[in-house]
DNA sequence: CTGAAAGCGCTTACAG
DNA sequence: CTGAAAGCGCTTACAG
């Protein structure tokens, strides 16, 4: 393996000039720089990324810790992910939060002694032992959960977005609505999910959609059998169906 | 940080001591595996990775490349390498082979100064640069495509695929099959597709299948306009076409 | 502008 | 069974 030395001796130069060079720093001529970027071509010389890392207390490797890997949403932000740390030189190193939040435990004292740059959080929320486990210095974002511990944070509104969708089956005439939420025990988002829902009453309905809920209900009334055929609705819907039907009579 | 000198202090024995309780390697009592083992406990010390990997040339690190992190193989597949690394203790660190081939030596120049302890290349084909760049002595592994370099890889029979794929629509009585093989100058499997498919001929069909080729040609004849309105087949399929035409005269 | 030196945290012959 | 020492390849005050 070619090493500094190797170049250093290559361009009659010491170590540490050939660092400086490396690593953009100031403090040599022009013509020294010249000298060693031609020794470094010539030897084909590549930082020991680990040995640098042992030195300076980091490496340019980032964590990406998802549910699961081929999960969907993670897999699209993985993706992206990806191809940012790739752009800036970083790389990624993959880990699961799973089932069994033991593990995740494992992957942060793995990306610790990595000395990793930082670590991205896919749907999962940081507790106090996460910044326990990484140590007070690596930086972590949360990513489709907003983080409410003071770390960054790249999320939608779960509760409005909830909100947002409701609202658009409403002003497409539709008053038997299901909501699934997920287990709210294990899936940290179906609590704001929840609260979305129920804001909405009759008065937010869009009057402009008086004529489209005038055909859609027609439609209904066609197909009634099968209507009455469909699985009960949730009962945290019963409130809108009372609504609906109202405005029927 | 907690070093491999504060356990041996605490333990009251020398680092090297230390280092082989941990490496679980011969050469001490068993009432110094204790000192040490309780010293690493009260300590919660963890070993460096990076100091290790700098001294021993190797890290617990494996490559993992995939044409894009969220294309639909390469996530299971990606699933199952990390399940496994994990309950092996290595990490994985990812990577894509994308569209432009000169991303893929960055990534294997980053696994290579990382010490990896191998590459696992999903669709991809191992060429001697890649060997080049990753050095003689990091094992690699191609997933999705077999490799005829020497190197193991988990791949199915792609021309065989093919072949039982058509047969399978055979034994249901179609004739008109096309094939989605991939562009040959960028879809390395499509080659051995192609090759797999017309293999066959009507000596080659499944005895048993008679009565269901009635029933589906006859159902084919109902819907004759919808037939003819369809597709052209594609000009490889000509053969199968007239084959099936003469069964019918 | 440049180099000698110390040291990051570990491992591993070597010697006892 | 155990320890002192060298060294992996780099960076960075420090001194000039």
């Amino acid at each position: 393996m070619v090493t500094i030395r190797d170049v250093a001796k290559h361009a009659g130069v010491s170590p540490a000039t050939v660092s400086r060079v490396v690593n953009g720093l100031v403090g040599y001529s022009d013509e020294t720089r010249e000298r060693v970027e031609t020794a470094v071509q010539s030897l084909s010389y590549e930082t020991d990324y680990l040995a640098r890392g042992l030195k300076t207390r980091q490496t340019s490797v980032i964590g990406l810790l998802a549910p699961m890997v081929s999960d969907a949403l993670a897999s699209q932000v993985m993706q992206g992910v990806e191809e940012e740390a790739q752009e800036r030189g970083y790389a990624v190193m993959l880990g699961r939060t799973g089932a069994k939040s033991a593990y995740i435990a494992g992957y942060l004292r793995t990306l610790r002694t990595y000395r990793a740059a930082g670590v991205i959080l896919i749907s999962a929320v940081i507790t106090p032992e996460t910044r326990q486990l990484l140590g007070p210095n690596v930086p972590i974002i949360s990513v489709a959960i907003s983080d409410k511990s003071g770390s960054p944070s790249v999320a939608i509104d779960d509760e409005q977005a909830a909100y947002d969708a409701t609202r658009h089956l409403l002003r497409l005439g539709h008053r038997r609505i299901g909501q699934l939420t997920g287990d709210p025990a294990s899936i940290y988002v179906a609590q704001p999910r929840k609260r979305g829902y129920p804001r909405h009453d009759r008065s937010r309905l869009h009057p402009g959609d008086r004529h489209r809920q005038l055909l859609l209900r027609k439609r209904r009334r066609r197909r009634g059998r099968t209507a009455a055929a469909g699985a009960r609705p949730h009962r945290d819907l019963r409130d809108e169906r009372r609504d609906g039907r109202r405005r029927r009579q």
